[in-house]
DNA sequence: CGAAAACTTGACCAACCGGTCAAAAGTCAG
DNA sequence: CTGACTTTTGACCGGTTGGTCAAGTTTTCG
């Protein structure tokens, strides 16, 4: 039994310089196509072209469709969550939520492909991450809904169930990124104009402020 | 040249009793199959199966796939934007509004699958109804934003952009069953007692109407 | 009834697509 | 430089799927 043969891949070997930077390129265009098309209408061959490489190369990489799917789906997840993570219970509760909802405007504006992977995932029934919602994500929710039941029973917060308005600021927030061509076939022109996502920003800010500030 | 000769099935002919039923069945299936996994993702096999007919038989009816999804999307289009077609300028603008938001949460949990179909659309750039948003949607829309600007000018709103009002209200409206996995995930069990779409009803229009209301 | 028109279907096809494989080309440590 | 290991690729395969077709069955209507 020779132990230094190794299967190499999946293990948990250390990955090889050329190994990090394919993996890398691959997860970019990964990202593009599956944003654009959805898991089942994105090919491999056009992930494969996007990368610069051959769709053998891809897979040598990547064993599986959907492997790079749930890859970048993964990698993706984390940073899209990091500004909810931050809502922290100290400090003023109006200034934090304005802080939240800005990170996620800006979020949605600089990264609406992330925002379209995920929106497409869960309206097909989220197969990928259906798990990772039950768990983690409730988890999370769970407990920035409570900092913020209790900043409305010190009374700092007008009355609002907590799970509700988060789900409102994450409609709101990813609606000018998920519906775009939309946003874009009613105002016309004006979206590419500098200022219009702090435009719209200002907008969400103000209607989700004046509803949740005590008065 | 035998005039009596017709191609049928394209032409203006008026349709037969089975072409009407089978086109109805057909169209019904095409909904669910569409919304659920997106054009793409969808087969004609499955729509056959689902409609109990075989897929020679459908495409009797409709000679390619684009055809009945372009077919089912005019269908729920024109009663999908019913009610802000029914926004009038008469009468209170809080309470035309919350008639509006009232009738899109209701047609949001009554028909989920519709939802789904244009969130999908819109999501993957809107090949199939792009025209349709640019010319009449963006007609309909521009009306009832100057009603609401209208209404503001005359200080019986508070001052809100009115293309981001419509655009929030969609946002938050759809997202219950765009994102019905996710919600479910997050509330559990909770989703599926009686009450909870109104309690949804309840926070999205307390937040929105609290936003817009006159101080 | 009878025949023309409308409807239905099994068999089939070509394009596409996810994935394999064996062999060539490149990399790198000793 | 050399040989072991990693990376790359062209050719290929089998299953799926959109769509066709010719032949059969049912409906309609004079």
């Amino acid at each position: 039994m020779d132990v230094t043969v190794n299967t190499r891949k999946d293990a948990g070997d250390k990955p090889t310089r050329i190994q990090e930077i394919n993996r890398r390129i691959i997860l970019e265009a990964a990202l593009d196509v599956f944003s654009a098309y959805g898991f089942r209408g994105s090919t491999i061959d056009q992930i494969a072209e996007k990368s610069g490489m051959s769709k053998p190369n891809l897979l040598y990489y990547f064993k599986r469709k959907q492997d790079i799917y749930v890859a970048v789906l993964e990698e993706t997840l984390e940073e899209w969550l990091q500004p909810l993570h931050d809502l922290k219970p100290d400090g003023d509760p109006v200034e934090e939520l304005r802080r939240y909802i800005s990170r996620k405007i800006d979020m949605s504006a600089k990264r609406p492909e992330a925002s379209r992977l995920f929106a497409n995932e869960i309206l097909h029934g989220a197969p990928a991450i259906k798990s990772f919602l039950g768990t983690s994500l409730k988890k999370l929710v769970d407990e920035k809904a409570s900092v913020i039941r209790q900043w409305v029973s010190e009374g700092r917060l007008a009355p609002i169930d907590p799970y509700h308005l988060i789900f409102m600021i994450w409609a709101t927030t990813q609606h000018y990124a998920d519906f775009d061509v939309q946003v874009r076939a009613i105002l016309g022109a004006q979206v590419d104009r500098t200022g219009f996502a702090e435009q719209s920003a200002q907008a969400v800010l103000s209607l989700i402020l004046n509803g949740i500030k005590v008065r």
